[in-house]
RNA sequence: CGGGGCGUGGCGCAGUCUGGUAGCGCACUCGGCUGGGGGCCGAGCGGUCGCUGGUUCAAAUCCAGUCGCCCCGACCA
C-alpha cells in the first residue's frame, strides 16, 4: 500500500543553495535524501528503494556468475591491517574500545575475507570461489562532495574472487565484466569501461566503469574507433604541432627576462606553446632528482610518471628546486642539466625548440632532444582533445563518475595474511585474488545525472522507485477518486508498483511532484478523462501522452510500462 | 592541507558595514473561497540570531576563540 497521503516523501521547490551538482540538488528536492553531517546521508523512504532496487540488479548478476554473497563486519580488528601494511592509510577511521583495543572501521574488505579464506580454505579442491557482500563503508574522505557522489560513509557491494594461479584469476576477472555489463546495461545507465590505473591497491590490472556526466570526478578519454581510457593512464598520439621553428645547427642563447611561464616565453620569442620543452623537476626515493620534460602545450600526469619510471615521483618543492636542479623556475632546461632527464615521447623527432638555458633570463632557441640532450623517453603526458588512439580515432575527453572497478590483486593480500592451498603435488600455493566493487550510490545518483530534465528526475524503468505515478484528481467522494482507487487495486494486484497520489492537493502541485520524482509512467484520472471514458497516460522520459480506455487501463499501463527505457 | 564563502523560526533569505523593540517569502495550523500544472483571502503557531568568552548602559550587529557547513584546489583503493 503507498498512498502518498501517508507516505513520507517530503519535496521542496527550492534546491539547498549550497548544492552544486545536479544529482544533489534534486536527490533533495524530489524527497529522496536528506544531508546529516558533511559525507553523511539518509535516504528518505523512496530514494531508499531505488537504492535496493539497483542492488537487487548487482545481486542476481553476482549470482549468475556463481558468486555467494555473505556479510562482514564494518568494525575491524587493527591488527588486520597492520598485517597488510594498509594501517597507515589516511582514509581509515581509526578507534579505540573501552579496553584500549585498536579497531578501524572498514574502507573495504580484503583484509578480514582473505583472513577468514586463509582458514576455510586448505585444498585446491576448494577453489575456485567468488565471495561478495553489500556492506557500509567508512572513509575519511579528505573532501566529501556532491551529494551523494562522494561521501565518508556508503554502501558497496565487493565481490572477491580466489582462484589457483594467474589463470583463475583471469577467468574470474572476466566473469566479472560479464556480469558487470549486464548490471549497468540493466540499469539503464550510459556507461563506459576503461582501463584504468592500479593505484594503491597494488595489483595487475585494472577497470572502471564510468558514468559519464556534468558532475563527475574524472575524465575518461574516448575515441570513434572504441578507445576508452581514464586519462589518468589513457595514451594516444599527439596532434602535430603547427608553426614549429626552423631547425638551428646549434642551441643559440636568447634573453628572456622574467618570462618564466610557457605563455610568457612563447610570446617574448614569437613560437607556439607546443615549440617549447616544458621542464617539470621532480623528486623520487627511488630515483633521486630528475628533470622531466614535456612539449610546452602539454601536461604532465603524476601517475603516469610514476607508472613509467615504475618509482615512485612527486614534482619537487619550490625549496627543492633552487637546491637540486641550480636555476630558478622558467629557466630550467633538459640542455646541461644537473640531473638526469626523462622525456615524454611527444618531444621524440622535433627540432627548433626552446628550452630554459638554466640560468636567469635566458632561454635556448634551435633545440633539438637527442643531439643536445641525451634521455629516458617515457610516455607520461596527460592525453588530450584532438590526440589520435592506437586505432586511428581522435579522442575526446569526457567527464565522468566512477560507478564500479576491477581489480586483479595476485597476492597482494594472500601472502601477508597466508592464503595459501594444497595443490595435486601437495605443495603450497598462494591463492590468486581480484577484487570488484560498485557503489549502488553512484549508479542511482549518476542516473539522475544523466536523465534528468528541468522539471526533474527520469528515472530508468529498472531502479525507478515505483514504476508507476498514479495521479488521482478531485476530491474524497467524486468519480474520478472512485475509478482510481479501482485502478490502484488492479495495477497492485497485478504486479504493479504504483505510488498513489491521494492526497487532498491542487493538480499542479500533484503534477509538479510527479515530475519532480520521476516515475517512468505517470497516470491521470481526472474528471474530464473519466467523463470521456478513460484515463492518461504520460511517458515521463519524452512526455508522450496516451488515452487508455478505463476498462482496460491497468493492463494497457502494464503493456505501456515493459516498453519504456 | 592551502584558498574563498556561509551559519538568523522547518526551508530560502533580509537585517551586521553605522550597536538601541528580530523581519520577509515559503511551509505549517484554523476558517472560507477554489479545483487539470506549485491558486486566493483572512486569522494564527513558531526564533536564547551556531557555541563560548570579551567590549559596552545596551550585542544578531564590534573583538577573540571555537564548532559546523559549502565551493575551488591538493588528495582520493
Amino acid at each position: 500500500m503507498t498512498r502518498l497521503s501517508s507516505y513520507l516523501l517530503p519535496t521542496v521547490k527550492e534546491a539547498p543553495t549550497d548544492a552544486e551538482a545536479l544529482s544533489h540538488k534534486l536527490l533533495v528536492r524530489a524527497g529522496l535524501a536528506r544531508q546529516l553531517g558533511t559525507g553523511m546521508w539518509t535516504y528518505l523512504p523512496a530514494g531508499w528503494r531505488v537504492h535496493r532496487k539497483v542492488e537487487q540488479v548487482i545481486r542476481e548478476e553476482i549470482d549468475a556468475i556463481g558468486g555467494l554473497e555473505l556479510l562482514m563486519p564494518v568494525l575491524q580488528p587493527a591488527e588486520l591491517w597492520r598485517t597488510t601494511g594498509r594501517y597507515d592509510i589516511d582514509e581509515l577511521f581509526k578507534l579505540k574500545d573501552r579496553k584500549g583495543a585498536d579497531l578501524v572501521l572498514g574502507m573495504t574488505h580484503e583484509e578480514p575475507l582473505t583472513w577468514h579464506v586463509a582458514r576455510e580454505v586448505r585444498s585446491y579442491r576448494d577453489l575456485p570461489l567468488i565471495l561478495y557482500h553489500f556492506q557500509t563503508k567508512e572513509r575519511d574522505e579528505p573532501r566529501p562532495r556532491a551529494g551523494l557522489l562522494r561521501t565518508r560513509e556508503f554502501v558497496m557491494k565487493d565481490s572477491y574472487t580466489f582462484d589457483r594461479d594467474a589463470e583463475g584469476l583471469e577467468h574470474g576477472y572476466q566473469l566479472h565484466i560479464r556480469a558487470y555489463d549486464r548490471i549497468f546495461e540493466r540499469c539503464g545507465l550510459e556507461w563506459y569501461r576503461v582501463e584504468s590505473d592500479v593505484g594503491m591497491m597494488g595489483g595487475l590490472g585494472a577497470h572502471e566503469y564510468m558514468a559519464p556526466c556534468a558532475a563527475g570526478e574524472n575524465e575518461v578519454a574516448l575515441s570513434g574507433a572504441g578507445y576508452a581510457a581514464n586519462v589518468e593512464v589513457a595514451s594516444a598520439a599527439a596532434a602535430a604541432v603547427e608553426g614549429l621553428p626552423e631547425p638551428l645547427a646549434a642551441p643559440e642563447t636568447e634573453a628572456t627576462p622574467g618570462a618564466r611561464t610557457i605563455e610568457e616565453v612563447a610570446g617574448v620569442l614569437g613560437v607556439p606553446t607546443g615549440a617549447l620543452i616544458k621542464a617539470m623537476p621532480v623528486v623520487s626515493k627511488a630515483r633521486g632528482p630528475l628533470l622531466a620534460v614535456l612539449r610546452g602545450d602539454h601536461r604532465l600526469n603524476e601517475i603516469k610518471l610514476r607508472n613509467a619510471l615504475g618509482a615512485d615521483a612527486r614534482l619537487a618543492r619550490e625549496e627543492e628546486i633552487a637546491e637540486l636542479f641550480g636555476a630558478p623556475p622558467g629557466f630550467i632546461g633538459p640542455v646541461g642539466s644537473r640531473v638526469p632527464v626523462v622525456a615524454d615521447e611527444a618531444l621524440h623527432g622535433l627540432h627548433g625548440l626552446v628550452a630554459g638555458a638554466n640560468r636567469p633570463d635566458e632561454h635556448l632557441r634551435g633545440v633539438e632532444p637527442g643531439r643536445d640532450f641525451e634521455a629516458e623517453w617515457l610516455d607520461f603526458r596527460s592525453v588530450e582533445a584532438g590526440d589520435t588512439c592506437a586505432s586511428g580515432g581522435t579522442i575526446r575527453i569526457e567527464p565522468a563518475i566512477e560507478v564500479g572497478n576491477i581489480f586483479k590483486l595476485g597476492t597482494r593480500y594472500s601472502e601477508p595474511l597466508g592464503a595459501t592451498y594444497l595443490d595435486e603435488s601437495g605443495d603450497e600455493q598462494l591463492i590468486w585474488m581480484g577484487s570488484y566493487g560498485i557503489g549502488p550510490a553512484r549508479i542511482l545518483a549518476a542516473a539522475v545525472e544523466q536523465y534528468a530534465d528541468e522539471q526533474g528526475i527520469s528515472w530508468p524503468r529498472a531502479i525507478a522507485p515505483f514504476g508507476t505515478h498514479l495521479v488521482a484528481l478531485g476530491g474524497e467522494g467524486e468519480p474520478a477518486r472512485a475509478v482510481a482507487d479501482r485502478l490502484y487495486d488492479e495495477l497492485t494486484k497485478g504486479g504493479a508498483e504504483v505510488l498513489y497520489d491521494d492526497r487532498e492537493v491542487r493538480p499542479g502541485e500533484k503534477f509538479a511532484d510527479a515530475d519532480l520524482l520521476g516515475c517512468p509512467l505517470r497516470l491521470t484520472v481526472g474528471k474530464r478523462g473519466v467523463e470521456a471514458g478513460e484515463i492518461e497516460a504520460q511517458v515521463r522520459r519524452g512526455g508522450a501522452r496516451s488515452a487508455l480506455p478505463i476498462d482496460s487501463a491497468a493492463h494497457d499501463a502494464r503493456e505501456l510500462w515493459r516498453e519504456l527505457p
